[in-house]
DNA sequence: TATATCATGTAATCGGTTACATGATTAA
DNA sequence: TTAATCATGTAACCGATTACATGATATA
């Protein structure tokens, strides 16, 4: 672990300043249902970055022994941490959106498919993306309010964003269902 | 180089059945213009595929020697090749959609953003989106022929595939307009 | 009473990126 | 005439994923 910070470290960062002080199952929790939508992580990658954060002073670490339970880290951000993400957020993006979708790379190569397999292909995938809106949509109820506001309004920021998943779920699935009727004109 | 073979494998190879055969720089040019709305790639990706796939005995590979340019590999798909895009495109897909937005993550932790800085992000994005908007319908119009057909009409999968770009930075412009209105709206 | 799932994390691997190389044109 | 860009690839590294571990509780 090299003494670093990368996007995904600022997303956690992020999110436990939102949080309070957390463990990193539940910070996974919380990011899963936050930001799943515009980045993803595995649950090992937040634990990589809160023990990467630790390293470079940013937040605080707390072991907690339990007896039903394994014993857990609690992460507290610090004010190195909160100064690092208002560091971060006056540098530029360091890259642009990244993607990678098997589903539209699949399809593009649909010459090689057997139409009836494509279709059943871009049914999964609308069930799939059906089930990402409905959760982002639930996800709009839980949004955190704003750190050292002393409101517990949603943070208006995390809201706008939630307009994004719903967007782009939206469009994607409106061209999933084109794609299938599409596809079923080929069958036979 | 282990012997298997993943999304971005299938992509380049697919790509090479379109094209005939090509180098490796070529399969670059023609990735970058056909998939990267779907499936980031770097240039030394391209060759390892490539690599692979001749370990794989999916391609046959001949160097040709030039004097005003580094010699070149000449890759080129065989029967192998071909069965394995049918057998890929009988399974199932190996994950979902990946994501990663590092202007999304910025602005969702526009709470710690100095307004002004964030609405400065968010016109690059646009005119960054913008080019890309541009850039894939000027692509429409190089959209390659279904290999084994004797028409020379673009690809119909191709031709859908590309509306699912066109959807899809139509409706990310959309938001980004509306957020950045929203930015420029808490500053002072 | 198996078998998920919860709860919590570490270790090993690898897909993908960045850095390195190199000579020929083209542009400023 | 200095600096990009073209053209073509290889080698090294690392961000991110998969696999491993472990005991408790809930579920079928």
């Amino acid at each position: 672990m090299t003494q670093e910070a990368y996007p995904i470290t600022y997303g956690v960062l992020g999110l436990l300043a939102f949080a309070g002080p957390t463990s990193g199952y539940d910070l996974n929790q919380i990011f899963q249902t936050a930001l799943a939508s515009l980045w993803n992580v595995t649950h090992s990658q937040i634990y990589n970055e809160l023990r990467r954060m630790e390293e470079l002073g940013w937040v605080e670490m707390e072991r907690f022994e339990q007896t039903n339970r394994p014993n857990k880290k609690i992460y507290r951000i610090n004010e190195n941490g909160r100064e690092a993400l208002r560091r971060w957020q006056a540098t530029h993006p360091s890259s642009g959106l990244q993607m990678r979708d098997e589903v539209l790379l699949r399809f593009t190569f649909g010459s090689f498919a057997d139409p009836r397999e494509l279709a059943q292909t871009l049914r999964e995938a609308i069930a799939d993306h059906e089930a990402r809106l409905a959760q982002y949509q639930e996800n709009k109820n839980h949004i955190p309010s704003t750190p050292s506001s002393n409101t517990n309004e949603p943070d208006k920021y995390f809201v706008f964003m939630a307009r994004f998943a719903d967007i782009f779920e939206k469009g994607y699935l409106k061209w999933l269902r084109e794609a299938l009727a599409f596809v079923e004109g080929m069958i036979e």
